[in-house]
DNA sequence: AAACGCAGCAACCGCCTCTAT
DNA sequence: TATAGAGGCGGTTGCTGCGTT
């Protein structure tokens, strides 16, 4: 037998929002907060509405912090480096980006980014077909070795999508997934390295690495098959640099269908040490 | 002008985890 | 410790608008 619903969907109102809706709910969120419980909220704001459905509404739409508009180059470089690192934890990436809301980044991912890469895979000669290339197209992303890049002040600001290599590319899991959690190092190739915010992503500080905090459910959310439950439980941190780099460049591929590769294949195609 | 196909996106569904009891 | 309810999330659906034929 299955959960309960959370409300009777033959009394409530489905379906699009109205203006008088939305206002509502707006205003009553002004007044009250959403007071820990967003069953009853729809009750007490005089909504007839799933108060699921009101929690979404607000989340996605309504919040005043809502960033709308097209995504930018920059935007796509954070959310091509933490799909190919995470997959498709689209609250993680979203609390990245800010304004952004996950069924934003998702549904974006889904109707451009994705076609995106497919394209950049089409270019490199990947042929997008799980029977014949599992390993053709782990080969195409993490061989050849990519030249170094020469800046001192980071990875270059090209797009992920644009070159024949995505910029994305530069972007390591510095975690040996193998290591048990007691001995985890972080490791990266640079002893100036430090912590930075995703946001400031592509810029040309001289930092270039940044953290994804994580949650306890977040983590223990995590597929058992993920070595990345074996990431400390609050922060993952990934490094990008341009030298020592580990690619992680089949990861991302999972989204095309393709099998998630094991654990230690993370660590594949690296370089430098 | 109508029909059709497609892309974009808002909204829903159902599962999983957390938390209170 | 077990259980139920709520929150949160990712996957999916379906509506709408736009472009093409």
């Amino acid at each position: 037998m299955g959960r309960a619903p959370c409300c009777d969907k033959s009394k409530v109102k489905r379906g699009p929002w109205s203006p008088e809706e939305d206002a509502t709910l707006k205003n009553y969120l002004h007044e009250h907060g959403t007071t820990g419980n967003w069953i009853t909220l729809p009750t007490k704001a005089g909504l007839n509405r799933c108060g699921k459905s009101c929690r979404l509404r607000w989340l996605n739409y309504l919040r005043p912090d809502i960033k709308r508009g097209t995504f930018t180059e920059e935007e796509d470089n954070v959310i091509c480096t933490l799909f190919r690192s995470i997959g498709s934890r689209w609250s993680v990436i979203a609390s990245q980006l800010p304004g952004r809301t996950d069924n934003d980044v998702k549904n974006y991912w889904n109707t451009k980014l994705k076609k995106k890469l497919l394209a950049v895979a089409a270019r490199n000669n990947i042929v997008a077909t799980r029977q014949t290339c599992d390993h053709n197209i782990a080969d195409q992303f993490s061989a050849p070795v990519p030249p170094k890049i020469e800046t001192p002040h980071g990875p270059e600001t090209s797009s992920c999508l644009g070159g024949t290599l995505p910029y994305a590319a530069n972007i390591s899991l510095v975690h040996s997934f193998d290591q048990p959690k007691e001995t985890f190092e972080p490791w990266c190739n640079h002893s100036d390295s430090k912590p930075m915010e995703v946001s400031d992503f592509g810029s040309t500080s001289e930092s270039n690495s940044f953290s994804i905090p994580l949650s306890h459910q977040e983590v223990s959310s995590l597929p058992s098959s993920s070595s990345l439950a074996q990431l400390d439980q609050y922060h993952c941190s990934l490094w990008s640099g341009h030298e020592g780099i580990n690619y992680v460049n089949s990861e991302f591929l999972m989204d095309f269908g393709f099998e998630t590769p094991p654990a230690d294949q993370f660590l594949l195609g690296g370089y430098g040490h």
